[in-house]
DNA sequence: GGCTTGCTTCGAGTGCACTCCAACTCGCTA
DNA sequence: TAGCGAGTTGGAGTGCACTCGAAGCAAGCC
């Protein structure tokens, strides 16, 4: 059997919820700097730089003024990660935390400024695509040590294609 | 009919040659500084610092001593842009022209850099898309202005998904 | 001749995103 | 009580990839 008040036994790590922030986040503050550290690849000098622009909100503070992130924390930190990972700069992710701090009435914004980054990431992965190509023929030229053997000792050409921008 | 000794009329202008890199390149100076800037998109100082710091090989001058670039220096700036483009540093494209510059025993160090490379930007790819799946569940939270009307005015949840780093 | 445009050089400056430093505090263990 | 390790601060420093400025030269045009 249960208690009555049954304890909430869904304490996940700091790491478990960093790499899967689904949920309504917990707002106990419980991590410690290091360990967030250690869950997103962040350093702690980073942690504290992203607080001190403004990136996160001030984080709670132990007895002794340590910083004790919280659950919440942890999900705005994954999906700031995301988007610096995709290149979004630090001044516009912070244009997009200065709205989601205005509330409901900047849904609008917000939405555009998500719409703006998803045409940026789409065009990235076409060009990251494309220069697949490049390598690929590259590499293949490479391995077969085909081609311009005793023309010059020159890079090598691209393959036909399409202009893409 | 043709003439007897047909003059080449494969002079396709400097940004033909930069956008389709194809073929055994020209090796005849003549395209200017500023017509290579704007083939390429980078700047008429870029292209000097390129070469300052040997990304390319020292440029044909003219009489006058400017700068005239033949379509062998046009492949190789596509590639290399390419590779810009796709996040190798200028420390790597470096390493990469040096290995060129000294002929076909390289081929097996510069195939590997390329395979190296080649990984990196199915990493990114991977990463991005990654990253859309988000941006598409945000942008549709947003859109039909659901799930988090009256919860904290904070940045939504992410969608499940799995760990992929 | 005078003007504009475009080029030359070198070295210094810029913007971004961290990254580190020095000096300090706190809680804990021996 | 001393030492350790992890944390705190503000401000300064770093590394990358450009980016620009200043001063000057050369060609082309009116």
């Amino acid at each position: 059997m249960a208690t009555l008040a049954p304890i909430k036994v869904d304490m996940r790590t700091c790491s478990e919820v960093f790499s899967s922030p689904v949920g309504e986040p917990d707002r106990t503050p419980r991590h410690s700097i290091s360990e967030v550290a250690a869950a997103s690849g962040l350093t702690a000098h980073t942690l504290r730089w992203y607080e001190r622009i403004g990136l996160l909100d001030p984080v709670d503070r132990s007895a002794s003024g340590r910083r004790s992130y919280c659950d919440a924390d942890l999900h705005r930190l994954a999906f700031l990660g995301r988007l610096r990972l995709t290149g979004m700069t630090v001044a516009d992710m912070l244009k997009y935390v200065e709205l989601a701090r205005l509330g409901e009435q900047t849904f609008e914004d917000r939405r555009d400024l998500l719409l703006a980054h998803r045409e940026e990431v789409r065009q990235r992965i076409a060009d990251l695509h494309a220069t697949l190509a490049v390598l690929d023929y590259k590499i293949d030229l490479y391995a077969g040590k085909i081609a311009d053997r005793g023309g010059p000792a020159d890079l090598p050409q691209t393959p036909q294609r399409k202009q893409t921008a």
